[in-house]
DNA sequence: CTGTATCCTTAGGGATACTG
DNA sequence: CAGTATCCCTAAGGATACAG
């Protein structure tokens, strides 16, 4: 949620940005789905609050982690997707889904790409990171 | 601070577990440093509220990522340390310290470590690994 | 010094109504 | 449907006092 800055340490920086409840599952959204607008976020199965998400898209935007784009296809929504610097997330969030993995029973949907992920991180990491590249460019 | 699970996804319970703002700087401070007592804790930058550790060493505790020891030098002092669980949220820390490195200004005393880290990841993370597996073995 | 407890303020967040 | 606004309650958290 943006919080105030604690210290210097960066990891603590890091968790004053994004550090909350709710926007790692919306960069989640944007990296693993085709989700991409307010409506998409709203229907995830955590059940965001309106206010909450607004709330979060406007921090991680002012963050320079998401930015807001006209939708092609209406006037009134937003089209949301990751800038690099959120994209750079990606290796954190693997490694979460890696720790899950490992404490967490997965469902179904996920195993297959856990899987891939698990037998080859860096290859997977590469993957995903040059189609959301390619989303920007 | 362990809230209530909001949905299956692995990342999501994660967060449930370990996060909010408090929860990954204590794991750091046992991570990557000699911290591992109470008064550690406190002492570190961020400055931490009583209440707010005590919380914070509890359900890090029911979640099975630290576990409370007695000290060897002291009747009412308490000695904490990362399990094996705990031990393995490694990649993350190390992730986000990447991450930050390429957004955040690096304090002096964590260049060298960080430098580390971007040469040999793998290596790095071994590394660490090991000298706490060794605290718990 | 290690925690617990209490007080109190603010922020997070659920529900829902509302606007364009 | 996209987003804002309001109401209201609960949780987070700072300050400080207190107990062993």
């Amino acid at each position: 949620m943006k919080s105030k800055k604690r210290s210097e340490c960066p990891l603590s920086c890091s968790l004053d940005l994004w550090g909350d409840k709710w926007s790692l599952l919306i960069i989640r959204d944007l990296m693993f789905s085709t989700k991409n607008t307010y409506g998409d976020f709203l229907k995830s199965a955590e059940g965001i609050a309106t206010n909450i998400l607004a709330s979060r898209l406007q921090s991680l935007e002012e963050s320079n982690l998401i930015e807001k784009l006209m939708h092609p296809e209406s006037k009134v929504k937003g089209l949301y997707r990751l800038t690099q610097k959120g994209i750079d997330l990606l290796p954190i969030l693997v490694e979460m889904y890696l720790w899950s993995d490992k404490y967490f029973t997965m469902p179904d949907d996920l195993k297959a790409t856990i899987e891939a992920g698990k037998k080859d991180k860096d290859g997977f990491i590469k993957l995903i990171s040059e189609r959301l590249k390619n989303k920007i460019a």
